[in-house]
DNA sequence: ACCTGTCAAGTCTGG
DNA sequence: CCAGACTTGACAGGT
């Protein structure tokens, strides 16, 4: 099986090349002139968008095919204070081509929006504002002009006392979002509430594909063997023309076993690899790594020296 | 050039 | 009902 390795929104590798800048409400309050505050908000969703674009040159120069964009592309897209912005006009442009460059080289997008945006939360400020979230998201591929093989990946939400109402409520609430919404996201199993057997279960009944992150697993199930979910998590793949995805990352410490570690620990990732390759399905595996592409890299190099691993280029390996 | 408190957003726990 | 933890890159103000 083909495993290509991907990462998340910034380089450590490069300098100066965030792709998150922005600006802090009060600081654009303090700014009179309408005109002046909107050459802000423009110049820094620009410098963003050239910052990706050159993450794009360093991720094909390194063979990384699989990048996860940041949320924050656009400075407070989705706060009242820029209601008066039409960001999308500004950066047009500056998205088309930065999206003609990922489609040249079939780079594999995603997004993860932040965990304020709920699908299952009761609170009707709460969903309307995700939505809103879920739609900034979109309107940012859909000025890449990306085709549905973009995905936003979504965690299930709060569990708020009651998990199975509260999964009644994510899947009414996904039922009722727009068709474009519907066919980007994907779902993702978390650390704390929704294990990845309940996730499982939710992206079948929905047909959307569900995203396995192994450390999140380790945090969070019920005794379930992965391998026996393996399959079926990459079966709600199917219809896709893209192959699965999964999360990999190390816990930090035993004492913060949820948090991310520095770097990725090979062995942990061999011992699952084993497992999965009974199915021999080839998938990409995002590395979430405080040192983001240079984990990915060090990943690379420490694999580099295992028999079983065949490196096909600096960010795919066949096992 | 470097340091530190703060930042749009939610949920959960404990008081 | 409210404060603090969670978690995290970047800002902003200060030295």
């Amino acid at each position: 099986m083909r495993i290509n390795l991907g990462y998340v929104a910034m380089s450590t590798i490069i300098k100066d090349c965030s792709p998150s800048k922005t600006v802090t409400v009060k600081s654009l309050e303090k700014i009179e002139d309408k005109e002046a505050k909107l050459f802000k908000l423009r110049s820094i969703a620009k410098a963003n968008i050239q910052n990706t674009q050159r993450l794009f040159y360093h991720n094909k120069a390194h063979d990384i095919k699989v990048y996860r964009l940041t949320s924050k592309l656009i400075p407070l897209a989705t706060h009242s204070i820029t209601d008066e912005w039409d960001w999308f006009e500004d950066v047009r442009d500056d998205l088309k081509s930065l999206g003609e460059y990922a489609k040249e080289n079939r780079f594999r997008i995603s997004a993860h929006p932040d965990h304020f945006t709920l699908l299952n939360s009761p609170r009707e400020e709460v969903l309307s504002a995700s939505l809103k979230d879920l739609e900034y998201h979109y309107k940012v591929f859909k000025g890449m002009e990306l085709d549905s093989s973009a995905k936003l990946v979504l965690h299930i939400g709060g569990g708020y006392k009651n998990k199975d109402k509260a999964i009644e409520r994510f899947v009414s609430n996904f039922k009722a979002l727009p068709q474009h919404l519907k066919n980007i996201i994907i779902l993702e199993n978390d650390d704390k509430t929704y294990t990845a057997l309940e996730v499982l279960n939710i992206c079948k009944k929905l047909k959307v594909p569900m995203v396995l992150d192994i450390h999140h697993h380790w945090c969070n199930n019920n005794g379930e063997d992965l391998l026996d979910l393996l399959e079926e998590i990459f079966e709600t793949w199917m219809h896709e023309s893209v192959p699965p995805k999964i999360h990999i990352s190390s816990p930090k410490d035993d004492k913060s076993f949820r948090s991310h570690a520095d770097d990725i620990e090979a062995k942990a990732l061999l011992k699952f690899l084993n497992k999965a390759k009974v199915l021999d399905a080839d998938f990409d595996a995002m590395i979430e790594a405080k040192n983001k592409d240079r984990a990915l890299l060090n990943l690379m190099k420490d694999l580099s020296t295992v028999p079983e691993v065949k490196i096909i280029d600096q960010a795919t390996i066949e096992y």
